[in-house]
DNA sequence: AAACAGTGCAACCGCTCTGAC
DNA sequence: TGTCAGAGCGGTTGCACTGTT
């Protein structure tokens, strides 16, 4: 006949558990230890099954759980032990001290999961989901250039930095198709740098003029100045990508900005740019980026900094506004279309 | 002010897996 | 080897709270 219920469903008691009730579980708890959970509801004098009891002890009522909001360490934490585990709740959860597999798995799911899909990365894979963002519609490949017109209409897309980056990356190779993966990839990595600029800086940066634009496409970029730059802007500390591309920016009119990511951005930046010779030598960069150890308080304009005190609205803009655009109120949708 | 929708979270359900006996 | 209890997991529900209309 199988295996007969945990418990009698009958007259048992379901939902919300009262003080009384968990009061009379601690003390049953302190007293006996945990465990035998089938005969502690008789014993305890709770009208709840064991299962119920067994769950209410270890995901709310032990001594040793932590209450509150999952800090920010924990939650890169979570993310990156997610990739490397999967959904083992509870193998994450034995490394969170105070977190139960159940917490953090309805964190996950009501937090972490929305922002990696509105950061566009796959909560499963935690690979970027292209389908989200598929600029290369925008972009003319078969053009021996890149498309002029629709770089210009990408403009009143994106935020002008990403577009500098994009024009300084794609100088670095002289091959079309390859500076045309290398746009679509920094052209999305780069909303990463807009974000946290605007959460610094709390105003948006002056888009670039179509004439500006012009002259950057024409301007020639030697890639070694672009690739030392680049890596000059690694040497942030406290494992934060530091990056400025204002002094040396193709535009001379906008203010230095000092941009900051969450480590778990790293590893994406990271694997974009190994997966890209150009980028290689970048690597060594990531790596004495990723390994310098977290032991001096982190500076002000830190990633931590910005977000452990903050609201979680503006945790979640920090992560979750890579994809958003300033859209004008001129602009043609059919064009896209 | 009331109705409604959206959100977060505790708790539950059903199932599988594991280890002890 | 089969049974059982405990543990773990994915999915879901119900409710309180909050923001919007």
């Amino acid at each position: 006949m199988g295996r007969s219920p945990c418990c009698d469903k009958n007259g048992l008691k379901k939902g919300p558990w009262t003080t009384e009730e968990d009061t009379k579980l601690i003390q049953y708890v302190q007293a006996n230890g945990p465990g035998n959970w089938r005969s502690l509801p008789k014993n305890a004098g709770l009208q709840r099954c064991g299962k119920s009891c067994r769950l209410r002890w270890t995901n709310y009522l032990r001594p040793d759980i932590k209450r509150g909001r999952f800090s920010f360490e924990e939650e890169e934490t979570i993310i990156q032990l997610h990739s490397a585990l999967g959904n083992k709740w509870s193998a994450i959860a034995a490394r969170l001290p105070g977190r139960t597999d159940n917490e953090i798995k309805n964190y996950w799911n009501t937090h972490i999961r929305k922002r990696l899909l509105r950061m566009g990365i796959d909560p499963v894979t935690h690979t970027r989901r292209l389908d989200l963002l598929d600029l290369s519609s925008l972009i003319n490949n078969n053009s021996p250039q890149l498309n002029l017109s629709n770089l210009i209409r990408l403009q009143t897309l994106l935020n002008p930095d990403a577009l500098r980056l994009a024009l300084s990356l794609s100088s670095l190779n002289n091959n079309n198709n390859q500076n045309t993966e290398v746009l679509l990839q920094n052209l999305q990595e780069n909303q990463l740098l807009n974000n946290s600029h605007q959460l610094q800086n709390h105003h948006q940066a002056p888009f670039i003029q179509p004439n500006q634009f012009e002259n950057i496409i024409n301007q020639q970029i030697p890639s070694n100045l672009t690739t030392s730059l680049i890596q000059n802007q690694m040497q942030g500390n406290m494992g934060h990508y530091s990056a400025n591309f204002q002094e040396n920016s193709l535009t001379p009119t906008t203010t230095t900005t000092t941009t900051t990511f969450p480590s778990y951005c790293y590893d994406q930046m990271k694997g974009d740019f190994s997966e890209n010779s150009s980028f290689q030598s970048m690597n060594n960069s990531f790596d004495s980026v990723l390994s310098t150890p977290m032991s001096s308080p982190p500076p002000l304009n830190s990633a931590s900094a910005l977000l452990n005190g903050s609201t979680e609205d503006e945790r979640n803009s920090f992560c979750s506004d890579l994809f958003k655009f300033e859209i004008p109120e001129s602009l043609n949708f059919d064009d896209f279309m």
